[in-house]
DNA sequence: TACACGTGGTT
DNA sequence: TAACCAAGTGT
């Protein structure tokens, strides 16, 4: 008996626990509605990259609203688009999806592809999503991995305090290996598996009494030990590019008009810096200058 | 692999 | 208050 060995195999994860927790405890979110349209979950997948849940929800319903199939969101100006992504953040996402309706409406024949392949070939559309919308909006079995999975099969399963940098290939492969056999039910565990690291098993002070995985949980098992491996980049924003581009597109989607470089010039006091964001913005796609030399939301003038 | 890319709520 | 965190993708 070798308690190294014993405590460094990887656990598995109860699927029947977990799916019945699931059934009681899911958050009942539009796009998990039996009536949504694969079109629906696609663009809350995008939406929610890297955005809260509760701040995609009203834009969500709007653009479903107004935008009910790719081929009216692809005949909609890139500008209009923006705007209607308003402060969602990460724009370059709203083009992309844009873009994406566009393919989908002239070569998918207006239907969101139901295979992995066809999806990653669509711009926005990564490993994550890919699969996301394969599993979500059709039911299939795919190994779908965001930040709340990794974070789940780390404790869960191999007894971490948290998950280490992603590797796509490493990721997938783990967690396709604890996926149940049955399609559907596949699917579901997907869902239950981001749900769970949504509600539970969270970054911060995980809420362990509640979990119906503790009792087969690794890290509990472990004695919940610290996260040990790399630390995490810290993420600056005040004085970045980012934030520069940001006010910058802010002024723009809050205009009807192509306005002067001048109303762009107030909101950033170092003019090197302030340039440089503008200049990317345009490289972007994000900006477009008027015949005129105006500055504007592209595909608008 | 590491870094850029928005925005705002929570601790 | 500064740091952390939120259903990632593209280069």
């Amino acid at each position: 008996m070798i308690a190294g060995l014993v405590e460094s195999a990887p656990m598995s994860i109860d699927a029947d626990c977990l799916l019945d927790w699931f059934d009681e405890s899911a958050r009942d979110l539009p796009w998990r509605d039996a009536d949504c349209s694969p079109w629906g979950v696609l663009v809350s997948e995008i939406m929610l990259q890297q955005t809260p849940v509760a701040r995609v929800l009203p834009v969500w319903q709007e653009w479903l609203d107004r935008w009910p199939r790719p081929s009216a969101l692809a005949g909609e100006s890139q500008g209009e688009v923006l705007r209607a992504w308003g402060k969602l953040g990460y724009p370059r996402r709203a083009l992309r999806l844009h873009a994406a309706a566009c393919v989908i409406a002239s070569e998918h024949h207006d239907r969101v592809p139901d295979d992995v392949e066809a999806l990653l070939a669509l711009p926005g559309i990564g490993a994550y999503t890919a699969r996301a919308v394969a599993a979500f909006a059709y039911g299939k079995r795919a190994p779908v991995v965001d930040t709340n999975v990794r974070r789940v099969v780390a404790r869960a399963v191999h007894g971490a305090g948290d998950a280490g940098p992603a590797s796509i290939s490493r990721d997938l492969a783990d967690v396709e290996a604890l996926l149940p056999a049955d399609e559907p039910r596949a699917a579901r565990f997907s869902a239950a598996l981001m749900e769970l690291g949504a509600l539970i098993c969270v970054a911060r002070s995980p809420k362990c009494t509640g979990c119906p995985l503790v009792s087969g949980c690794a890290w509990q098992r472990a004695g919940r030990p610290e996260y040990t491996g790399p630390a995490k980049p810290v993420q600056k924003y005040g004085g970045t590019d980012r934030h520069v581009r940001g006010l910058l597109l802010d002024v723009l989607r809050n205009t009807t008009e192509p306005v002067e470089k001048a109303r762009l010039d107030v909101v950033w006091s170092k003019p090197g810096q302030r340039d440089r964001c503008l200049d990317s913005l345009l490289v972007d796609g994000l900006v477009e200058q008027t015949p005129d030399g105006r500055f504007g939301l592209p595909g608008e003038h």
